[in-house]
DNA sequence: CACTTGACCTGTCCGC
DNA sequence: TGCGGACAGGTCAAGT
């Protein structure tokens, strides 16, 4: 979501919208009038991201917050024309933002996995597809954000530069009986940690998933901080985790998941010792390890 | 209260 | 090829 954002925040502000088209509630639950008042004829002030949500801030006092969960896309796509190209040859299309792994969408939206058509007074267009209609874009107004249900729970930032190594270990401290990887994933202790990054830090720090944050010590947690850091900056500078259905801001595919050392990476060596890496279920989520790195904790 | 499990959806892959 | 079941990057509600 974070190279989502940083490369919609050079597309979007400035653009006004025209018209939108929307199918079922949950995707979208806002009803005609709201969209009539408060984001047809509006323009796009900010792009920002709390956690795994979009925020697209707007002139009305409202924003759209979006959460692509499993399967959900975000495409950008500036159909501009030749004729407006007076200094350089030009694709007809271009696309930018998150959205499919090949080229073979453009030009191909919307299709039956949209959920939101936003059209711009520009002729470009932000589609909102997925699959699975886990995802949402909801129109909030900007100032009740902090105050909604989904906000008020949320940790911090794992890479804000407020936030340290003993912020960190005092936050996971609040789990004490839970395992380290069921701490990482939930919002409400840090924010933003999904299952990729959770299997890829914890391999980082040699830590099994299933050890109890009680059973970790000081400097554990603290190595666990750095190798988390380290894996979400290295992801964002890969343009994501592209797998099936994202895209990087650029429109092409992240290449982060070259780089991971046990996700999906099961059945083959681990970088570090060659102990094949196997998967195993963690906190309800399949969870990559390397039994030899990452020894099974004593209960 | 802390913690875990199933449900939400659709598509794909794997074994029979 | 067809069919059934398991599984998929996340979050809730309901359960223990």
């Amino acid at each position: 979501m974070e190279t989502i954002k940083i490369g919609l925040k050079h597309l979007l502000p400035g653009q006004v919208v025209s018209s939108v088209t929307f199918d079922s509630p949950k995707s979208f639950p806002n009803s005609p009038s709201d969209v009539k008042h408060f984001l047809i004829g509006a323009k796009v002030l900010l792009v920002k991201r709390r956690a795994k949500v979009l925020l697209i801030e707007l002139s009305s006092k409202y924003s759209l917050a979006i959460h692509l969960k499993m399967t959900g896309q975000l495409v950008f796509i500036n159909h501009m024309t030749k004729s407006k190209s007076k200094l350089k040859t030009i694709k007809t299309t271009e696309r930018f933002g998150a959205g499919h792994p090949n080229n073979s969408l453009i030009g191909k939206l919307p299709d039956k996995s949209t959920r939101v058509n936003i059209r711009f007074e520009s002729g470009a267009n932000l589609y909102f597809n997925d699959q699975r209609k886990f995802g949402w874009m909801k129109l909030l107004p900007t100032a009740e954000i902090p105050n909604t249900d989904f906000f008020k729970k949320l940790g911090p930032e794992p890479l804000a530069t407020s936030f340290t190594a003993s912020d960190f270990a005092d936050r996971m401290n609040k789990r004490p009986n839970t395992s380290i990887k069921a701490a990482l994933l939930d919002q409400s202790v840090i924010a933003g940690v999904g299952n990729i990054y959770s299997d890829e830090s914890l391999w980082g720090a040699k830590i099994h998933p299933a050890t109890l944050v009680r059973k970790l010590s000081a400097s554990k947690l603290e190595t666990l901080f750095h190798e988390l850091q380290y894996v979400l900056k290295l992801s964002i500078n890969k343009g994501g985790s592209t797998d099936k259905n994202y895209l990087d801001a650029q429109g092409r595919r992240g290449s982060y998941l070259r780089f991971a050392r046990v996700f999906r990476r099961d059945g083959k060596p681990c970088p570090r010792c060659g102990v094949i890496i196997i998967k195993i279920r963690i906190a309800g989520r399949g969870t990559h390890i390397c039994p030899h790195c990452q020894k099974e904790p004593r209960t």
